[in-house]
DNA sequence: TTCACCTGTCAGCTTGACCTTACAGGTGAA
DNA sequence: TTCACCTGTAAGGTCAAGCTGACAGGTGAA
């Protein structure tokens, strides 16, 4: 993991919304309408949230038809695991030198 | 851990230059103008971004006289561990509620 | 005294994150 | 047709984060 992926994640969970909609996320898959709804928010702003947990990879967007025909979008979150201590933040910075100059320093010997 | 808490670590961890000063002090303390000059930025600013380390819990500050009887400010890291998963979360949120009402719902019976 | 270090803060600028309002377009049911 | 849902986006405003330059004040050494 690179830093520039670790910081993504640490900005899309780094937002008390954020975390409210992974809450709200956490039991079941709810479209876009009414996820809208139970956190309280805009459709727009919660587009705009969504796009930044899409992109860290915290959740996924399907559309699809529901029952009586009309269009749904539906979130659901993905499951995730990340450990932030010094090592890992190393080990981040580290990836990021390695994955630039891939064919000429990052020999194990 | 609250949920505010929660986010003043991510938001603190959030920001490339950060993470470049936790790894420039994972090694050894090291102190305000030398730091500034290891990770190449001015000292007003590695001010800025040490306030929301040690706010965080981060990193920690203690001025001292050097051998010379200069004033120095050396700068430690603080050990930490954090683990991101939607379980950690959810608790954040809980912990909120439970410190709001300390003394309604918290029971353990 | 002058120089080379050090700490600490303030005023002011720029930019991006965040948020709102408004719009365009689709469906099924009354 | 009108209503009540749904998706999706663009324009514009606000505000805090981020950053710079300048300042005030301290020390020991030349």
């Amino acid at each position: 993991m690179t830093s520039e992926e670790l910081l993504t994640v640490l900005a899309a969970l780094g937002h008390p919304l954020r975390l409210q909609i992974i809450a709200a996320l956490a039991a079941e898959r709810v479209h876009v309408s009414e996820l809208a709804r139970r956190v309280g928010v805009s459709r727009p702003l919660l587009y705009m949230h969504l796009e930044r947990l899409e992109k860290a990879g915290l959740v996924e967007g399907h559309l699809e038809l529901s029952h009586d025909g009309k269009s749904m979008k539906y979130i659901e979150l993905k499951p995730f695991q990340l450990t932030l201590t010094v090592p890992t933040i190393l080990a981040a910075l580290q990836a990021d030198r390695e994955s630039e100059q891939p064919s000429s320093g990052e020999r194990s010997d």
